[in-house]
RNA sequence: GGCUCGGUAGCUCAGCUGGUUAGAGCGUGGGAUUCAUAACCCCAAGGUCGGGAGUUCAAGUCUCCCCCGAGCCA
């Protein structure tokens, strides 16, 4: 059974913004945690690209929408290329199957009676695509979100009968571990309790949307359409549109990860939704925080943006995944500061991980003949750095299954500093002078370049890049955790598994002349 | 206005069911060292734990009130 993991379907209004960013590289991590570990993977990214929003955007630049949402979410597509992000899939709700997909969907829906007519009446947000529950009196009433007048709107619409999952959908938010991090929950539960309330599912009038079978007039509501795109993005390409084949093709999936601001819509709306098609609920949905920058929320008004393009190419993969993975509690709110940006990436990744492994890897050239030295004592898993580095196994392992990236990144961190300590304390430089201690120096070396391969081995869901130049210095293969190639096999015993174990490094393997895994950070000016 | 989170060293934060001298990282100051990316290692300074009252043998940790910030709802 594939573990299914996806991001949003980031809607097509604007190019990309850091918060997809941030989003699309924490899946991206924990898709490669998951091939490395022998899971066959569906990792699911993509676009949004109808409403109202985008075709007023397309006509305000002159353009039809579909040439408008070619061009953005071709956007997305090469920047998640550029950053090296490792989906399976790159779904786009304009995509023909998609519509079929949702034409099916809908159809489960509405033989269920959950689909009837009623009127819709209220102030409506085009920016948020929903209507607001404002209390009478006020006039010209403005979104409290985008400070932008409300539309009033009048019009018989199709509703989702939502009311009837009031129990189920109570019990499932209740269900531990299906909200995460656990501290959003009582959010969710607190809406859920007020009484769920039908929902329109479609508009009228709205040209750029899938049409409602049977429904003259109407097209699909964006949330409808977007949220089903989940299940569109798993059929294979020769696969009939029938949602019977999902069950093969990783339905349910393992987990939603998404910004907090969409939770509703992903751990209420959603599984009432698929409950009403007969399908499996996604085993949980974890609503992550948002981004500042130098403690102000980034907006365009503020002038503060912090633009994804231009930090990949000031400063590169690995310092933004390492910083924003290990420095940012994975569901808390962040705050963006260069300062400690480059602090931590220079201290963590070029001084404290990049150095050991050059320091450690230029006396066993010197002294070893540019090679692995013989392990001696260092071969026993008893070995003080053979000890430090199973626990740091452990710790890593088990943070990155809870999603805890910032914990992994600590543990791994740890043991390169414990390996810095080790080489201090035994000072091979000093003993190498007496030659009836060249086997105790070649032990201690070899101990803490094994150390160093176990930093690079656990490095690389997090960081593959610089765990790749790591490993490769050791003279070892990297650890492939990509996507495979469709109809490749799921890998099974896997090379990182074996690659975890103490003693990897076979004495006597040449090494390679070192060069600086890893650059120190040099922001003479703000980003 | 209601509800929910936060307010702990210069900065970012840990501190579970209350229990000896409140911790970490970064930053700062000092020392040691030379294998290394002026890197590494060690040590130190610094906090009346937002304010006040209370419960208790004992409170950062529980209760109440107040102040400040964030969010959800109205």
């Amino acid at each position: 059974m594939p573990f299914t993991l996806t991001t949003p379907l980031y809607y097509v209004n604007d190019r990309a913004h850091l918060g997809s960013t941030y989003t699309t590289l924490a899946c991206d991590a924990i898709a490669r945690f998951q091939r490395l570990q022998g899971q066959e993977v569906r990792f699911i990214t993509g676009c949004d690209e109808h409403g109202l929003k985008i075709q007023r955007t397309a006509e305000a630049a002159g353009i039809t929408p579909q040439a408008h949402c070619d061009a953005v979410s071709a956007g997305f597509r090469e920047l998640w290329q550029r950053w090296q992000i490792s989906h399976d899939r790159f779904i786009r709700t304009t995509d023909p199957r998609h519509r079929a997909v949702v034409e099916a969907f809908f159809a489960r829906v509405e033989a269920n009676g959950d689909v009837v007519e009623g009127r819709q009446q209220g102030w409506y947000c085009v920016a948020c695509e929903e209507f607001k529950d404002h209390p009478a009196g006020s006039e010209a009433p403005d979104c409290p979100i985008h400070l932008r007048p409300l539309e009033w709107r009048d019009e018989v619409n199709l509703f989702f009968r939502l009311s009837r999952y009031q129990e189920a959908i109570t019990a499932l938010v209740a269900r531990p571990g299906f909200i995460a991090p656990a501290s959003r929950r009582r959010e969710v539960e607190n809406f859920v309790a007020g009484g769920l309330k039908d929902f329109s599912i479609s508009r009228r009038d709205l040209p750029w949307g899938i049409p409602v079978p049977g429904h003259p007039g109407h097209t699909f509501y964006v949330w409808f359409d977007a949220l089903v795109g989940y299940l569109s993005a798993l059929f294979d390409a020769d696969d009939p549109i029938d949602l019977e084949v999902l069950a093969q093709r990783g339905w349910p999936a393992r987990l939603h990860v998404i910004g907090k601001d969409i939770l509703r819509f992903h751990a209420v709306f959603w599984p009432a939704m698929l409950l009403s098609a007969g399908l499996p609920l996604p085993e949980a949905v974890f609503g992550h925080g948002f981004l500042t920058r130098e403690g102000q929320k980034m907006g365009k008004s503020l002038g503060n943006v912090l633009d994804p393009e231009l930090l990949l190419a000031r400063c590169g993969r690995d310092a933004v995944r390492w910083y924003l993975l290990r420095d940012i509690p994975f569901g808390d709110d962040g705050d963006f500061q260069q300062q400690r940006f480059s602090d931590l990436v220079n201290n963590d990744l070029a001084n404290t991980i990049g150095n050991l492994l050059n320091r450690t890897s230029s006396m066993a050239r010197k002294w070893f003949e540019a090679a692995v030295p013989p392990a001696g004592a260092a071969a026993a898993t008893s070995h003080p750095q053979a000890v430090a580095a199973a626990r740091t196994d452990q710790a890593t392992v088990e943070a990155l299954t809870a999603l805890d990236f910032r914990g992994a990144s600590e543990a791994i961190l740890a043991l390169a500093q414990e390996a810095n300590g080790y080489l201090n304390d035994r000072a091979p430089w000093k003993r190498i002078k007496q030659p009836d201690q060249a086997l105790e120096v070649a032990a201690d070396l070899y101990a803490v370049l094994e150390a160093a391969r176990l930093v690079a081995v656990l490095l690389t869901p997090l960081l593959p890049e610089m765990a790749a130049r790591m490993l490769r210095q050791l003279g070892q293969a990297p650890l492939p955790s990509d996507a495979t190639a469709p109809g490749q096999a799921a890998p099974t015993a896997t090379a990182w598994m074996q690659a975890r174990r103490w003693g990897g490094l076979r004495s006597g393997d040449p090494l390679p002349e070192p060069e600086p895994v890893m650059q120190r950070l040099e922001l003479d000016s703000p980003l």
